[in-house]
RNA sequence: GCUGCUGUGGCUCAGGGGUAGAGCACGUCCUUGGUAAGGACGGGGUCAUGGGUUCGAUUCCCAUCAGCAGCUCCA
């Protein structure tokens, strides 16, 4: 049933698309056809012509569909011969092509009106039941992806069966919008990018750099209460480790070219922590009996990323990777697996994220180390996966050329979904580096490489997590968890007393002192998303109380500062997401 | 990197071929207030950068840089 229905809807997006179309070829007859699917929400359809649509032409063309919906022109399928169809579309050069690639001897056109295109549907009966619709945005797009072919652009629009659905879809973009981080971070004060000083190379201010700390400690703790050791390594190497690594020659264009430092020694800035922890590995000799070893380090990394796909801070040029390595033997690797993933979910579901979404990528067509191998390894990730009894899909070749991995995705509050965690067996590094331990029978072998990272990098997470809660962190997280405000100047010493309570129990709070009414020190406080208010005045003061506002929900009574204390700090070592006092 | 759009005080934005304007923020003063903006005054901009057109450019044109929406790629 609900599988018919997403069929529906797709085939009235698709429907939507030819619309699309229709109303380019009437208003521009010149631009040649790409392709128009459906997609997640609605369609697009490329085109190809060499002057640019512009936001006006959109009206124009928004306007023209909604004459053929108008029309309420009926949709016949039209099946013929191959030949036959090349003359059809004779004037459709892209089109053509797709047709040269049909292994089959028919092919099928959709037609509406004066409109015909070679598709292969299924589409709604008629285009007057399109109603929702509203073109978003212009982009451009490469003919089938590839960079060396042709630029088209592409239209993007969406589509529902009702206005409700839309007008939703609609108020989640605004909401997105007034979530996003490049926005709200800045504003509250979390971090600020320098473009003009190297674009995509992060600034975390005061309040941004507690809640990372937090976060830090956090992880640190939870990784040596779970038996990984920390480590610490450089930024820069000589060019020779990037050489060996093979880093020079496969990753080389996301790399920042080499500093010079005189001639014929060059220095690279690291874009990954690996052949660093390598060296450590290698700097001892090994036995089988330390296995497994876990080091994880918070390592700044450093990709010059091309400059179109930066993005705030989710897509940066200087990061700080969660990165560990996971030294062990081949029999070893499932149950390290496993607890990986259990210290994945303890981990990210203490910020509130527990739905996941979980992709296995297996051996893509160019590899590395031996299709035995390979099978075992992705065997183990699979089994793993099972004991945690975690649903999971499986990117067939996706893999990365050194080994398998496992991808978990976290879905935020407006179930978008970010990528965060993987793990990855390596079985490129150890052979390159030529690693080995000992084994019982006093040989050496090479021991299996695992790569994993929990948040993936502090900068991403940080991104994500302040859209997710909209910068209204938990308590834990927040930067000042407690505002403090008088109404009036003189109870600022009674203020200060709280303060200090306050940080002898580690607790991040502020008083506001500024000669404003308290509503405008109220607003303020609210703006900064700060969770709890502590309000002074005569009364508390007498009784040694505060007045207690939590963030967007108001006053909840009045409290000794000793018990309100207490409360925060419950909360807070409980890393608990909602407030309640 | 590619296509399009954009670039005006810290922020949001208005303006426009004759050397710039608002709100917020900031500073000073008055006000000492009980749960989302008390009041007055004031400082602050080479209008992204570099060329060009022009008597004159922040405004028009070109290039560069950066941002935005996507494409491709990715933590």
């Amino acid at each position: 049933m609900k599988k018919n229905f997403e069929n529906n809807l797709d085939a009235l997006r698709h429907t939507a698309s030819h619309i699309l179309a229709q109303s380019v070829k009437r208003l521009y007859p010149d631009t040649k056809l790409g392709i128009g699917p459906a997609i997640e929400d609605g369609f697009y359809y490329d085109f190809f012509r060499k002057e640019p649509f512009t936001p006006d032409d959109i009206k124009k063309i928004t306007d023209e569909m909604k004459k053929i919906i108008k029309e309420d022109l009926k949709i016949e399928r039209i099946e013929c011969e191959k030949n036959k169809a090349a003359e059809i579309i004779k004037d459709e050069p892209l089109k053509l092509e797709i047709l040269s690639e049909i292994p089959d001897e028919k092919v099928s056109f959709y037609k509406q009106g004066e409109f015909i295109d070679l598709c292969a549907g299924p589409h709604v009966s008629s285009t007057g039941q399109v109603k929702h619709f509203k073109l978003m945005n212009i982009s451009s797009a490469y003919w089938k992806g590839n960079e060396n072919r042709e630029t088209l652009q592409r239209i993007y629009g969406v589509c529902f069966t009702t206005a409700e659905e839309l007008k939703e879809y609609l108020k989640n973009l605004e909401e997105a919008k007034k979530r996003d981080h490049r926005i709200l971070g800045p504003a509250i004060g979390l971090f600020s990018l320098h473009p003009e000083y190297g674009p995509g190379l992060v600034y975390w201010h005061p309040k941004g750099g507690i809640t990372r700390k937090v976060i830090e400690d956090f992880w640190k703790d939870t990784h040596l209460e779970r038996g990984y050791q920390i480590v610490y390594t450089p930024h820069i190497a000589d060019i020779s480790l990037w050489e060996k690594s093979g880093h020079l020659s496969f990753y080389k264009e996301n790399m920042y070219p080499p500093m010079n430092i005189e001639d014929g020694i060059s220095y690279q800035l690291k874009p990954m922590n690996c052949p660093f922890h390598i060296l450590i590995y290698q700097s001892t000799l090994h036995s089988y009996r330390e296995f497994p070893i876990r080091w994880a380090e918070l390592g700044t990394v450093y990709r010059y990323e091309k400059d179109g796909v930066l993005h705030g801070v989710l897509r940066v040029r200087g990061f700080t990777q969660d990165d560990a390595h996971i030294f062990c033997r081949p029999d070893q690797i499932e149950t390290e697996v496993v607890d990986v993933l259990d210290l994945v979910m303890y981990f990210l579901s203490s910020f509130g994220f527990s739905e996941y979404e979980i992709f296995l990528s297996t051996r893509p067509d160019k590899f590395v180390g031996t299709v035995e191998n390979w099978e075992k390894a992705t065997k183990a990730l699979e089994n793993a996966l099972i004991k945690k009894n975690l649903q999971y899909q499986i990117d067939p070749g996706e893999g990365v050329f050194y080994g398998p991995k496992i991808d978990i995705k976290i879905k935020d509050c407006l179930k978008r979904t970010w990528q965060c965690s993987t793990i990855q067996v390596d079985f490129n590094i150890p052979e390159r580096f030529g690693i080995k331990y000992v084994n019982q029978d006093n040989k050496f072998e090479r021991p299996i490489l695992i790569h994993r990272a929990i948040m993936g990098s502090l900068e991403r997470f940080f991104g994500i997590l302040i859209e997710h809660y909209s910068g209204n962190f938990p308590v834990w997280l927040s930067p000042v968890q407690v505002k403090i405000l008088t109404i009036a100047d003189r109870f600022i010493p009674y203020a200060e007393e709280v303060l200090i309570c306050c940080k002898k129990n580690k607790i991040r709070a502020e008083i506001d002192a500024s000669q404003e009414s308290l509503n405008k020190k109220i607003r303020f406080a609210e703006n900064e998303k700060i969770p709890i208010i502590a309000v002074i005045g005569e009364k508390e003061q007498l009784s040694n109380t505060v007045a207690v506002r939590l963030h967007k929900k108001g006053m909840v009574g009045v409290f000794l500062v000793e018990e309100l204390i207490e409360k925060i700090k419950s909360i807070d070592n409980a890393r608990k997401i909602e407030i309640d006092i």
